[in-house]
DNA sequence: CAATCGATTGCCT
DNA sequence: GGCAATCGATTGT
């Protein structure tokens, strides 16, 4: 299912996978997303990756099979989310920022306690998708959560940025935005 | 063993 | 637009 994913550098990996859709039925509660805005973290060249400086109990999950989850605690309150995209041992990561509601909205409404600003971010993606750090090192291709390749309606435009909140290698547009034709 | 610091969010002015 | 909240992995003494 996820062929596509360990081919290439995650850079391209990264823009290849806006549009594609995750399917979460974490506590009985089924909600599907597109997602629309990611970055890029590649392990062995980027120090802004978690995963530069080599393994450590954190970031383990990182190193296993493409379409691994990997879930990190943010500034003590917040889980970010990222999908492995490299194979065994090489800990290329993409973060999963941002997303647009397929269905199970009131889902979402429920978990994140209000009706705006649902999946704008990776903590608020993960709120309403129902991802903690229990879920770290699951396997994306069965499970509860299952990320399912596919493309952009026709019309969405692709932007590239610098990435968010990282001190180095800040300089890199390995942020990808996805907007609907207005 | 203590100190540091976020791949953030939400509420405040 | 500014800033506090919050905690554990990682790094330094």
């Amino acid at each position: 299912v996820i062929d596509e994913l360990g081919v290439g550098p995650v850079t391209d990996v990264a823009r290849a996978m806006l549009g594609w859709h995750l399917v979460s039925d974490v506590d009985g509660s089924s909600v599907e997303v597109m997602l629309t805005e990611l970055e890029a973290y590649a392990a062995d060249t980027d120090p802004a990756s978690h995963a530069f400086r080599g393994r450590t109990p954190r970031n383990a999950a990182m190193f296993g099979r493409p379409g691994t989850l990997y879930v990190y605690r943010s500034y003590g309150i917040h889980w970010c989310a990222n999908v492995v995209t490299s194979e065994v041992g090489s800990a290329s990561a993409v973060l999963l920022r941002g997303a647009a509601i397929v269905s199970g909205r009131d889902h979402i409404v429920a978990r994140r306690a209000r009706t705006d600003h649902l999946t704008d971010g990776p903590g608020k993606l993960c709120q309403a998708l129902g991802i903690t750090g229990a879920h770290g090192g699951a396997d994306l291709t069965d499970g509860p959560l299952r990320l399912l390749p596919g493309e952009l309606p026709a019309g969405w435009r692709v932007e590239t940025t610098p990435r968010i909140g990282i001190s180095k290698a800040a300089d890199r547009l390995w942020r990808y935005v996805a907007t609907p034709p207005r």
